[in-house]
RNA sequence: GGGCGCAUAGCUCAGCGGUAGAGCGCUGCUCUUACAAAGCAGAUGUCGGCGGUUCGAAACCGUCUGUGCCCACCA
């Protein structure tokens, strides 16, 4: 705990608070709470400040996108990094922003152009990318303000957007480098191309499915010359320029360096030996379509064979004959209906389940198409990727997804990095009118002769992500901020993002920033799913937009649920029952703190001397420092679930349960010991409410200013454990009286007595050193003090304390007896099994000390319930 | 076709070598003056099946079944 002398001290007066109401309204406090911490600049870092950094970039969220519980999720973990480390003193940058999203954004404005009758073509280039920038003035970055309801600190002064002047010089200057160093290239080859869309995307933007297609098998070739092939994709065999065969299949060894003629054509082909054909697969003989297929396209350069492009970029079917103009699926049915008549398909077509690449955007089947694009050399940079995990200079939490990283970095194709959109950084290549190709840096004049364009292509949309962490402090400026914040401390973003934006960043900032990586903690975290464990995506019906939550229960309560399901790297179930549950938190919270306002709670003055105070007292000071030490050790390993759980628990159960039930006795007594225990009372509510704040920073702060008149938590200093407060003897003595209390309200459940119904009752405390708490336990237990007439009852004995009650007679004997005989008969069977085991040698001799002895205390303590239960069932007055 | 993960209370999940846990839900009794968005008490599991290692396995190994995810240019 910290110095009480650096807080702010209420004295007791808190008439304010007293009058609130018993529910706490998160509605009311959270809006103007939040623009207040922004204007009080509490999330503006300040690049000159002494104070060590801490940086966390925000993943971009697309400008086109509105919060969704993913976002929320995680931004509810980032939120809860940076406010803890503020709080520990450090320079905080949480740096928001947004990513230009080009097919997504290009999309979004071509529909709103298509809803007037135009499309981008109408417009032209140039309008079109104003109506763009339009687009996103009147309907972008709805998130933004989402992000502001769910409390994000994060600073605002630096928002940035991927197409920002700045950031977009980023982007040229990195080009040129990679251009100048040979790591970018322009290169014809087979790509995946979205015939909707109609640009070019990576691998990564390819989703796979399995579909199930039908395989036919096509007779090429007549009599001898025949030779079968089988296909899922017949449309493409009017662009087949070669037969390919395995070199030891003796089966076509005769046809090796012959042609056969291709039927629908008045082509004939030439039979090629290929050591990629697998003999074992269908007929062992492949038709080869280079301009529409990868491997294809790999057969034909090996072989000289010629490219034959016989689809257009919509994918219809360009070459003249009966399937010209069809669009591709329509053309494959006619193709396999124009064999057939041929009698050409030797086996009837049959169901074959393979997968489809379709874009990740549109959803279209993707083509592969043979195009001139520019390339990433990515294996020089994948290997600095690789290697700054695989030496501990980057930590990957969970671990096991440290296995998927690299799965993908060793293994890394060279990426395509230009896109046919307009939305986007436009490649900053010029082209000559004699075949020069220039690459210009942000502050190279652009060629201004006769004959001269630039690339009229544009880059990825996560070619300027990879550069987020440096290109949004200043880069390629040596500013102040990228000297302070980089290179950034974590990195939090979701698994299935590894690929597009972790490892690009991964590479990008090795290579831009002198081998220093981005971030030096990548902490996964898995996808949001509904309460049947469900993904949620846009597409269900179970998708909830967190707003309503937020509206209807607090941030708060929906920050504490996610932040209490997110187990490293595993997905998050959230429903509105555990929402409901974490706003029953809150208000908890809420009225804890009322209870010890209203009950004088102070800060004033020094702690209490361990000698001035109560045993429960010490206990909870106790168990204070030692959450304070299991908080940081959790947040230290971004295990937020346990964190919570942990908070929840020592919050609700031990202080606001068990510590203000036993404090309550002596704040009513008054005096001296009132006045420790009221100073304690603040101390405990005073750093719980520090130790939530990163998770629910709304009630904490509401109540924290109340509670110490201070200005706000979000600059309170974090709390340090006091291990001078651990007292195990207090912790001990405590668990036996609530053992003692916890039987006592047994007993009366069981006999169904009315929790409020007072019990004469006389203790014998004596041989449990409990003696101090008798008020309490009376209080607790409502028990009354034995009047004259007094004739016990019922007998109970716990810890060596003796409790007798008189319930004049009603009890029900054969239940208590009951319920003591089962008691009895598990202790018995307890102590027969720890005997049992202390009789084992093997056990004695190889198991760890502290096995052992946890053994003996079971021995002994079964021996004690034995003892007590058979006193007690002795006591009870026979029927 | 490769790789990874998961199967524990009705639901969602912790635990990962020494007596089965949490939240929600459920049952009962209570408006006991911080809180009924609460309090107290309680019930509920051959820890997916089968083998093995061990004095001891929910946990480690093998195997089977079910299930989820990632990667993939075999027509």
């Amino acid at each position: 705990m910290t110095d009480t002398n650096q807080r702010p001290v209420n004295d007791g007066d808190h008439s304010a608070l007293e009058t609130l109401p018993t529910q706490y309204a998160p509605a009311e406090v959270e809006g103007p709470l939040y623009e207040r911490w922004v204007e009080r600049g509490y999330f503006t870092a300040d690049a000159k400040s002494d104070k060590p950094p801490y940086t966390i970039v925000i993943p971009p969220p697309n400008v086109t996108g509105a919060l969704h519980l993913g976002h929320a999720f995680q931004h509810t973990l980032m939120d809860a990094l940076t406010r803890r480390k503020r709080m520990q003193g450090f320079e905080t940058l949480w740096l928001p922003g947004m990513d230009h999203a080009g097919i997504a954004t290009q999309n979004k404005v071509e529909q709103q152009l298509a809803e007037v009758g135009k499309s981008r073509h109408d417009l032209g280039r140039e309008a079109f990318v104003e109506k763009v920038w339009e687009w996103k003035q009147q309907y972008g970055g709805q998130i933004l303000g989402q992000m502001r309801r769910l409390g994000d600190g994060v600073d605002w002064s630096r928002e940035r957007f991927t197409m920002d002047e700045g950031l977009s010089q980023a982007v040229q200057t990195i080009f040129k480098k990679l251009f100048d160093d040979g790591l970018i290239y322009r290169a014809e080859r087979i790509i995946n191309w979205c015939p909707r869309c109609l640009t070019a995307l990576s691998d990564i933007e390819v989703e796979h499915e399995e579909r199930p297609g039908e395989l036919v098998s096509i007779r090429y070739g007549d009599g001898d010359d025949s030779i079968v092939v089988a296909t899922t994709r017949a449309e493409t065999m009017l662009g087949d320029t070669a037969i390919a065969v395995h070199p030891d299949d003796a089966r076509y060894a005769h046809l090796v360096g012959r042609t056969v003629a291709l039927p629908l054509t008045d082509r004939r082909i030439p039979v090629v030996a290929d050591e990629h054909v697998d003999p074992e697969f269908g007929t062992g003989a492949v038709k080869v379509t280079p301009a529409h297929d990868p491997n294809d396209f790999a057969i034909g350069q090996r072989h000289g064979l010629p490219n034959l492009t016989v689809m257009d970029e919509h994918g219809v079917i360009t070459v003249h004959g009966p399937f010209l103009g069809l669009d591709r699926f329509e053309a494959r049915s006619a193709v396999v209906g124009a064999l057939r008549e041929q009698g050409r398909i030797v086996a009837e077509k049959r169901p074959y389940m393979h997968a489809v690449g379709h874009c990740s955007r549109c959803h279209t089947v993707v083509e592969p198409r043979l195009s001139l694009q520019w390339w990433v050399k990515v294996e020089p940079l994948a290997a600095a990727a690789g290697g700054a995990v695989r030496d501990g200079r980057v930590q990957i939490h969970p671990k096991e997804l440290e296995g998927r990283y690299f799965s993908w970095v060793d293994n890394m194709h060279d990426w395509c990095i230009s896109r046919q959109l307009w939305w986007g950084h436009r490649i900053p290549v010029w082209y000559g009118p004699d075949g020069e190709v220039v690459c210009l840096g942000p502050n190279d004049p652009a060629p201004t002769g006769e004959g001269w364009h630039q690339d009229p292509d544009v880059l990825d949309t996560w070619f300027s992500s990879a550069l987020w962490p440096f290109s949004t402090l200043g880069w390629p400026e040596q500013t102040a901020d990228l000297e302070k914040f980089y290179p950034t401390d974590v990195l939090l973003t979701g698994h299935d993002i590894i690929f597009f934006w972790v490892a690009r960043m991964m590479m990008f900032g090795l290579y831009a920033m002198d081998g220093q990586a981005p971030f030096h903690t990548i902490a996964l975290t898995g996808l949001v799913r509904d309460q049947f464990g469900k993904k949620m995506s846009k597409s269900n019906p179970n998708a909830v937009d967190p707003i309503d939550w937020m509206d209807e229960f607090g941030a708060d309560a929906v920050r504490f649920t996610l932040a209490s399901g997110a187990n490293p790297g595993a997905d998050v179930p959230i429903g509105e029952d555990w929402v409901k549950a974490s706003r029953n938190f809150c208000n908890k919270v809420w009225n804890a703190t009322r209870f010890a306002l209203m009950n004088g709670a102070t800060l004033a003055g020094p702690l209490p001397a361990a000698d001035q105070l109560t045993a429960p007292d010490r206990w909870i000071l106790s168990r204070l420092a030692a959450v304070v030490a299991e908080t940081d050790a959790l947040y230290d390993d971004y295990q937020f679930a346990k964190l919570s759980d942990s908070l929840y628990h020592f919050a609700w159960d031990e202080v606001f349960d068990w510590y203000v039930e036993l404090s309550k006795s002596t704040l009513i007594a008054g005096g001296p010991q009132a006045d420790a225990t009221r100073r304690v009372l603040g101390e405990v509510l005073e750093v719980t409410l520090r130790l939530l704040h990163p998770v629910i920073p709304f009630v904490t702060d509401t109540l924290w200013t109340a509670l110490t008149g201070g200005e706000s938590v979000v600059v309170a200093e974090w709390p340090t454990a006091d291990a001078g407060r651990a007292d195990a003897a207090a912790e001990r003595e405590i668990a036996q009286l609530q053992s003692v209390i916890t039987e006592i309200r047994r007993f009366r459940a069981d006999q169904g007595l009315a929790p409020g119904q007072k019990v004469p009752a006389q203790l014998d405390l004596s041989g449990s050193g409990l003696t101090a708490h008798e008020a309490a336990l009376r209080s607790i237990a409502k028990l009354q003090p034995a009047g004259a007439d007094f004739h016990a009852t019922a007998n109970l004995a716990v810890a060596g304390a003796t409790v007798a009650l008189d319930l004049s007679g009603t009890i029900d004997v054969d239940a208590e007896r009951k319920r003591l005989a089962k008691d009895l008969a598990a202790a018995e069977k307890e102590l027969t099994q720890a005997q049992a085991k202390l009789a084992n040698e093997a056990f004695l001799a190889k198991a760890a000390p502290a096995a052992v002895e946890k053994i003996h205390g079971r021995q002994a303590k079964a021996e004690a319930d034995i003892v007590r239960l058979t006193a007690q069932l002795a006591a009870l007055p026979s029927a």
